[in-house]
RNA sequence: GGCGAGUUGGCGGAGUGGUUACGCAGCGGAUUGCAAAUCCGUGUACAGGAGUUCGAUUCUCCUACUCGCCUCCA
């Protein structure tokens, strides 16, 4: 079996990675907060372990990993977007502005990310179905001595946990030092958080030993991966900026509260997509959506192709230069698999899905396994592009399962968005007869050596937005990325 | 202030204690009526300094710079 190794935050190295059950691997990955539609930053993760996802699939079965990713859709911001569209003018309550808002959130992501060729997690828990366990969770830490409730709200004591501070390598006392913030009076040390904590009447909120109020942030994701995937399990994944202090609280929560078991064994972390340089975040509001680059005319795939040329854990930039080189890779590719021996219906898809013939190269597979090397593995599938050029078919074969462990092509639509035209453009506008128009028109001008009309046409087409390919036999036409159909119609 | 990550050719971006990816762009050539596509050829880069070593871009230390976390964040 393919041995992965895998880069863990916790012990700040490469290790091999082996599951605690390999009948059952298990992931959990921190998901959105949703009131608002997905930045390019968000997507990040998504990507990064939707190929960790598939390589798991590829190395143990697809019936053997099971992977979580939450939804937070109780929170202060979803509260605040809440309240500014009541203010706005919206007359609904509260409450049902926010399960509106979460939806409809909700909704957006899942369209965003299934554009990115991300497959769905098996579980996307949402944090207010898991209120009970949360609750129960916080009691069973109060219990226990880790936890305390002090005027409605119930806080996490850091100095019950010894090992507070060590994912993130960070002292509770130097922490203290350097605090920014203003402590509040009933915390007993400055860096308690939040477990639970007090809603006014309007405000989402639970009954609860401590009076109606609502979770803290971090507790759903150490009360919902405990009830999907058990108190021990294999990867634990997010955002590098989730590794202080999400994950260091989770681990918190999660370790006194099941001691004997050891929680998540590896984290892995991916590094902050970039603009000119600086974190793109919400709160430096130099952030776009996925929607804006998918309304730009940038295929998900290219998204995905930009997101995957750079290794996870570095931090990556957005250029418009590397969205045209993906998204120019991508069609050589789709050429190349149109014009091979594989022949592109849904029937065949369904076989080359499954069948062993076209299964990924084992380059490819040994450079994801390599703390999920993407980059190299883009690499291993140019030299399957070159190859398969040269008329090599096990290379063409494994070219397809190569680009499908990656997420690229897994349907007609896709490898047609870049091989080729688009089926219904290629009906609707008269590219046949242009064709053979200009088939036509050359054959007379090889002859009179006369070749104006020709080269009229053909200048013609290509500002239309047309791809324009003439070899020695035939002419072919294809709307290109430019295609403009107001200035075909002028070529009637 | 504390903690952490990084600095590779024109650009992007892997990787390695010695033979130096890969892609894009560029240049030269083949092919083509001209193009496109395709093919062939072409580029000796690893922030600076010191050290370890027969030998360092790769290991160690220092310096500079960049970025992240320490506040909601993927």
């Amino acid at each position: 079996m393919t041995e992965i190794r895998l880069h863990n935050s916790r012990t700040r190295r490469k290790e091999p990675f082996a599951p605690i059950d390999a009948e059952n691997v298990r992931m959990y990955v921190c998901g959105p907060t949703v009131y608002d539609r997905a930045h390019l930053g968000n997507a990040r993760p998504v990507v990064v372990f939707d190929v960790l996802y598939r390589l798991l699939r590829h190395v143990y079965g697809e019936a053997h990993v099971t992977y979580v990713r939450n939804f937070t859709d109780v929170d202060d911001k979803i509260n605040a977007r809440a309240r500014a569209m009541q203010e706005a003018g919206d007359a609904r309550s509260l409450n049902d502005i926010i399960r509106a808002l979460t939806d409809e959130t909700i909704d957006w992501y899942h369209a965003d990310m299934d554009a990115l060729g991300a497959l769905r997690p098996d579980h996307e828990p949402r944090a207010t179905e898991f209120i009970v366990q949360m609750v129960a969770m916080i009691e069973g830490l109060i219990a226990k001595g880790h936890a305390y409730a002090a005027e409605g709200h119930v806080l996490f004591d850091v100095r019950s946990y010894p090992d507070y501070g060590k994912l993130s390598g960070r002292s509770v006392d130097d922490m203290i030092a350097g605090a920014r913030v203003e402590v509040a009076p009933y915390k007993r040390d400055p860096m308690d958080f939040v477990l639970w904590k007090p809603s006014s009447a309007e405000e989402p909120g639970w009954d609860s030993p401590w009076g109606r109020g609502r979770p803290g942030w971090h507790i759903e994701c150490s009360a919902m991966s405990h009830e999907l995937l058990g108190p021990a399990f294999d990867i634990h994944g997010g955002g590098i900026d989730l590794q202080f202090p999400h994950h260091e609280n989770e681990i918190a929560q999660s370790c006194c509260a099941h001691p004997e078991a050891d929680f998540a064994n590896f984290w892995l972390h991916n590094e902050m997509v970039q603009v000119e340089g600086k974190k793109m975040s919400k709160s430096l509001g130099n952030f776009f959506t996925v929607r804006d680059l998918l309304d730009q005319g940038w295929p998900g795939e290219v998204i995905r192709f930009v997101m995957l040329s750079t290794h996870y854990r570095k931090p990556m930039d957005w250029t418009e230069e590397k969205a045209r080189e993906a998204s120019e890779k991508l069609r050589s590719y789709a050429r190349v698999l149109l014009t091979s021996h594989l022949s592109f219906t849904e029937s065949n898809f369904a076989l080359y899905r499954k069948h062993e013939a076209y299964k990924p190269d084992s380059s490819v597979v040994a450079a994801l396994s390599d703390d999920l090397n993407s980059h190299l593995a883009i690499t291993h599938v140019d030299a399957l592009v070159k190859r398969a050029k040269a008329g090599d078919t096990l290379a063409t074969n494994s070219l397809l399962g190569s680009l499908m462990l990656l997420g690229f092509f897994e349907d007609l639509a896709s490898i047609a968005r870049f091989g080729g035209p688009e089926a219904t453009l290629m009906d609707e506008y008269p590219f046949e007869e242009l064709a053979s128009r200009l088939s036509l028109l050359r054959k007379g001008a090889m002859q009179n050596k006369d070749f104006t009309a020709v080269d009229d046409l053909k200048r013609a087409l290509l500002e239309a937005g047309v791809e324009v390919r003439m070899s020695k036999t035939d002419v072919s036409l294809s709307p290109g990325p430019n295609f403009d159909p107001a200035k075909l119609e002028e070529l009637k």
